[in-house]
DNA sequence: TTTGAAACTGTTTAGAG
DNA sequence: CTCTAAACAGTTTCAAA
């Protein structure tokens, strides 16, 4: 086994990982508070943090909002198919997703399914809404299928 | 249609639902840069932004770390089928998942998949390791199809 | 709930090693 | 690449409205 190579990473410094797991933890601690915690001088930290930002392993630093407390109750996974793949329609329909309302994440897959749609709804109402004005009468879009998001979790590790 | 009632919120004030706009954005964003965004004093603001907290409606603040340039150069959405439900089975397994390295997100969904897994690993070796090991292995889980993630998109609405 | 003002804490730059 | 130190900026408390 082992068809595939490993993907050795450029080296990222224990001092980087260390800062970037406090940041995923918490992205408003304060920079002296991570400098302190991790053992290095404030500018310093201040200093690697700007890299890791610009070198783009930091993309964002995002509040996570309950979405039903912005009225959006439901939640749900819409597995999108694609017709038989013309790359214009299909990068239009790319281009359009992120902005469809209430799209919280959108996953370009393999396999049977092209595209996995996470969206929040105010009710089931909306939902179906949703899937007819924005993915079954658009013309890339061939079949889709929807499932509620009884919970979710965030794991521990990344991200 | 309809069968499903409204989902009316106990009423979120237009300030803190920008806010929460401008903290999804940029966590990082200072207390009195938001204050002057919105048009509240910076000790207002902190009253606020306390309040949604304790609330619950900003469950936390996260940095979006790119998981390659921690050496998890592969992402993937795996579905997972549980056995005829027995709660005890369900729920041990539910307990573990969090803590499975490399699980990013899990979602408990309706329809014929139980779970959906959100995960991101070295390489297609260790792919096959998790879902051997952690899945395959687990005596609650029936059936697994897993999906490589080409890419992905953060919606510009919510979370 | 809101605020301004003061006291406090944290950020950032500059310069040297 | 790291640090100390000083200047600067932001946060937080508090008493009053």
């Amino acid at each position: 086994m082992g068809f595939v190579p490993k993907n050795p990473q450029p080296a990222l410094a224990p001092v980087d990982r260390a800062i970037l797991r406090l940041l995923a933890q918490d992205a408003r601690m304060p920079n002296n508070a991570i400098a302190e915690a991790v053992g290095i001088a404030p500018s310093t930290c201040l200093t690697r943090m700007r890299a890791l930002r610009e070198h783009g392993v930091i993309r964002g630093f995002h509040a996570d909002v309950d979405p039903a407390a912005l009225g959006l109750g439901i939640q749900a996974m819409i597995a999108v198919r694609l017709h038989a793949h013309t790359k214009e329609r299909i990068s239009s329909f790319t281009a359009e997703i992120p902005r469809l309302p209430g799209v919280i994440a959108a996953y370009h897959l393999s396999g049977a399914d092209d595209y996995l749609l996470h969206v929040a709804v105010p009710d089931t109402d909306a939902l179906r809404d949703f899937v007819l004005d924005h993915l079954t009468a658009h013309p890339a879009v061939a079949h889709t299928e929807t499932s509620l998001i009884f919970g979710h979790m965030r794991g521990e590790s990344v991200s």
